[in-house]
Order: structure tokens, then C-alpha cells, then sequence
DNA sequence: TCAAAAAATGAATCCCTATTCATAATGATG
DNA sequence: CATCATTATGAATAGGGATTCATTTTTTGA
């Protein structure tokens, strides 16, 4: 087996159990058992515990950010990538539920750790929205009094907040589509001249 | 000194701390310290240390439900309850840094936690905001194809990541009012008909 | 003023688990 | 096949901290 292979096997274990149990309560053992390893195997791969929870947020964000960036190439409209982009965040999560949990404790569990930790990879996400606004502007499709740093905060957190209802409810009163419908348009008429 | 008198001093030294450590690194003897208290007192108050974080998240989501409730009655046009809502969110959890730090960890700590505990506080503070738009609906002010479950998460969602700006931030780029006005315009132009 | 009840104390208990490290297994090389 | 290097193992360590409870302090009311 080759070293990037129990990399990424204790990491896709780490994303079950944390998402199980989050991240105080997850035992390296369990981690261990769920990645069919030794308990000190871990520590081959991780420096700690808090590693893995880091290393793995990088890992995936940085996984979807190229996802979601070679969707938007094809698409010109500033409208559009705003909608395909929210589609992308929804479906994503909605298909790694474990994944989703992960992501939305991680972004809170600790903002102490959250301000030490410069994180870049988010902010990179995010900004993929400001830059879609940012186009909008020039192009004059999108009003230019908003302020592209605080409406990528305001749909992020708009889908944020939506995609908790898929991770802990077990029948959402909304489908992916309709939602994403529904805060395209309700951003689109916001943002549009 | 009353029983509920060191309730709430237990109360509000917990927020301080659950603020400054996080509510797993954060020991109960902080807490007793922070309170001036025992140790074993804090378990004639609470029956363990989950107790008072629940118990915390409710009062004071019920107090900022009242003051909300009450500032709204004052005003009747739905766009501009929709603004004080807004700014009355913000500024609150900026007067309150170590609360709204506290609210932000609670509400995603743990998403197990979350599903059984069911959190009626947090539901009855964001159906604020759903009543607010149902209402601008049949004054036919705001569009009825909106849905107002999506959108109340959109709004919340929108504030809440916003407010993190404030916690996390030693100099954040906006001011509280310049945020308010942008996301209630944003949102404002996304709901009128 | 003095029991009796109520409230508070904090040291001791008891459990839990992250991390280490001596040992073992596996793989590579000539 | 023999040797060295790499990788893996999991029991033992080491420390932490939530909770308990026997004891002390404070309050109540007769």
C-alpha cells in the first residue's frame, strides 16, 4: 500500500467518525478501528489529533474549490455562476453528509483556533464568490454600491446555514434544486442593477 | 445572595470562559473560578456541564428575543423591521463578544447534540424573521413566490457569518451599521415584488 | 440564642484517552 | 538468503479533569 493511500484511508475514516461524534468526543481509536489500523499508525501519517482535523479541511476544500472553479470556466454570466456555484455548494454536501458536518463544525469548534490558524483555503472559496460580484460590477450587470466583501460572507453563510438542514434533518421540507433556485434569484435580485 | 443571583453569575462566568477556552478545553474549576465559587457549587446549579451551556444558549436567546420583539413592535413597514432586525443582531453580538462567540460554538458544536436536543429558543428567534416576510407578503410588499423557511436561513445564515467578522477579527473592514444597511438593501431587493 | 435546615466547600475519586516507544512485521537490495 | 531499512503494532504511560460527598459554613425561624 502505498504511503498516500493510509494517508487518505485515516483521513476518510477521521471524516466518519468526526461527523459521528465530532471532534472532542472522536477517540483516536476510533479512528484507528475505523481505518483498520493501529492506534500509533496514526501518528505516522498525523503530528496530533488536531492535524488530522486540519489536514483534512484542507484536503477536501482544496478538492473543491478546483471542482467548482472548472465548473464556472464554462459559464460567462456573472447570474449564472452565481446560481451554478450555489447549486455546486448544495449538491456537494448534500452527497457527503459526513463531509458536511465536518466542514461546518470545523469553520466554528474553536475560534480561537480559528484565528491562529490563517485559513487560507476558505478564504479562497469565499473569495471565488466576491469575484464572481466583482465581474458583475464591471460588466455593469450588478449594482456597484454592494460591497463584494460582505455579500461573499452573506451567501456564504446563506448556504451555510441551508445546507445544516440536509445534515440534521432527516426529511428537508426543500429540494437542493428549489433551494438553490430560490437564493440565486433572492441574490441575483439583490445584486442586479 | 439570592439562588438565582448565583445562577446567573455561574451563568455568565461560564460564558466568559466557554468564550476564551471553547466548551470542551474549558475545565469546570474555570468556571468556579471565574464565578468565585466552588467547584461543587456549580453542580447545586447545573447537573453537568452540558446543563449549563443549554441553559446559557436558552436565556439568553429568550432575553434577545424579548428585546427584538419589542423594538419591532414600534415599527410596521416589513422592510424596515427587516433592517432592525438586522442591525439589532449585529450590534448586540458585537456589544456582547464573548456571548456571540458562545451562540456561534453552540449552534454547530455538535450536530448530534443539536438533533436531540431540539432547540426551540433558536427556532422561535428565526421565525422573527419569516414573520416578518409572511407579513410583507399579504400586504403585497414583498414577492409570495419567496419562500419564507428558505429565505428566514438565508437572512440568519447571512447575519450570523457576518457577526464572526466581529468575533474574529481585531479590526474588522466594516462597521456594524454599514452592514446592516448593505445586507437588508441586498436582501430588501431580493424579496420586493 | 440555638437547633435544624439549607447552601457551599474542595479534596479525593474515578474514568478517560492522546501520545509514546519497545517490539514485530514487512519490504527492498545485492 | 541475509541484512538493513521502512513501516506497523498496541500495550503502557502519563496527565487531565468531571463529578462526588463528607465536612463546614451560613441562614432560618422559634
Amino acid at each position: 500500500m502505498r504511503i498516500s493511500d493510509k494517508h487518505s484511508k485515516i483521513t476518510q475514516a477521521a471524516v466518519k467518525v468526526f461527523a459521528r461524534k465530532g471532534f472532542f468526543n472522536a477517540r483516536i481509536s476510533d479512528i484507528a478501528k475505523e481505518a483498520k489500523v493501529a492506534d500509533g499508525t496514526i501518528y505516522l501519517y498525523f503530528n496530533n489529533k488536531y492535524d488530522i482535523l486540519i489536514s483534512l479541511f484542507e484536503d477536501e476544500i482544496g478538492k473543491i474549490i478546483l471542482q467548482v472553479k472548472l465548473l464556472l470556466e464554462e459559464e460567462s454570466d456573472p447570474g449564472k455562476k452565481l446560481y451554478i456555484f450555489a447549486l455546486h455548494h448544495l449538491k456537494l454536501l448534500d452527497k457527503k453528509k459526513d463531509l458536511a458536518e465536518v466542514l461546518q463544525m470545523e469553520l466554528r469548534q474553536s475560534n480561537k483556533f480559528m484565528k491562529e490558524y490563517r485559513n487560507t483555503k476558505f478564504i479562497e472559496y469565499i473569495d471565488i464568490i466576491s469575484a464572481i460580484i466583482h465581474q458583475g460590477q464591471e460588466e455593469n450587470i450588478f449594482d456597484p454600491t454592494v460591497a463584494p466583501g460582505i455579500a461573499k460572507r452573506a451567501i456564504f453563510g446563506a448556504l451555510d446555514e441551508m445546507s445544516r438542514l440536509w445534515v440534521l434533518d432527516e426529511n428537508p421540507p426543500y429540494t437542493i434544486e428549489e433551494t438553490a433556485q430560490q437564493l440565486s434569484n433572492l441574490f441575483l435580485k439583490g445584486l442586479t442593477l
